[in-house]
DNA sequence: TTACTTTTGGACAAAATTAGACCAAATGGC
DNA sequence: GCCATTTGGTCTAATTTTGTCCAAAAGTAA
């Protein structure tokens, strides 16, 4: 198979890129210019990356920034989920709510 | 149709509990003990309500906490997809990621 | 119009959360 | 052993967010 897409955290993504590419952290850190631990955090899940960080990111590895951004907030989401404890239907009820508040923002 | 899940936001729910219970802000607030002008701003998606406030209002008006609980958390996830101005489909990922993420969390 | 109640909105302080820095400890390869 | 790499903890600074206060606006009834 090709292309199988695999659903794991941004952090995961991200050393999945890094050693692919076969850097270290400290090569990668100092390139966009932040700590190294820090970088080792966000890998970890342990941070949450800014927008700024993930732009660089996907420019250095040269990968689709938006798919980046995608992956990042599928995660914010995915964690919380799990840290509410909630059924997953949530989000279905979510998508529902997206639609209605779309078109109330188109009524204004 | 005895029964028509509506899907509007946490805010405007809130609102409509009160209205049907024919109270207003500064009855509501007084009772639960926080400020109107705070109150008035959570219904209307200004503010967000804290877990312990959730807890207030399901009492006050005698709604399962739960299902508020879930009702503000799908209004976030919602409010985050709108403003980041990202695909719905995200939200399936997200779903993929929970079921990931919890058998990973299993496996330690 | 006036008086009164209710809701809205802005500005600000206080509190909570979070990224990021720094450094020491652990891990791993040679 | 040595050195490179990664991890983990603590702390500060910055950002975000709640909650307070007060004034303005909107609604209602006399």
């Amino acid at each position: 198979m090709a292309s199988v897409k695999k659903y794991t955290s941004f952090g995961e993504h991200l050393r999945t890129l890094r050693e692919d590419a076969g850097q270290t952290l400290k090569t990668v850190a100092e390139q966009i210019s932040i700590d190294i631990s820090l970088l080792a955090k966000i890998e970890r899940n342990e941070r949450q990356p800014t927008k700024q960080l993930i732009k660089q990111v996907a420019t250095f590895f040269q990968v689709d920034e938006k798919e980046l951004q995608n992956e990042f907030l599928s995660d914010q989401i995915a964690y919380k989920i799990l840290d509410e404890e909630a059924d997953l239907n949530i989000l279905k009820v979510a998508e529902k709510k997206v639609s209605y508040l779309k078109t109330k923002k188109n009524a204004d």
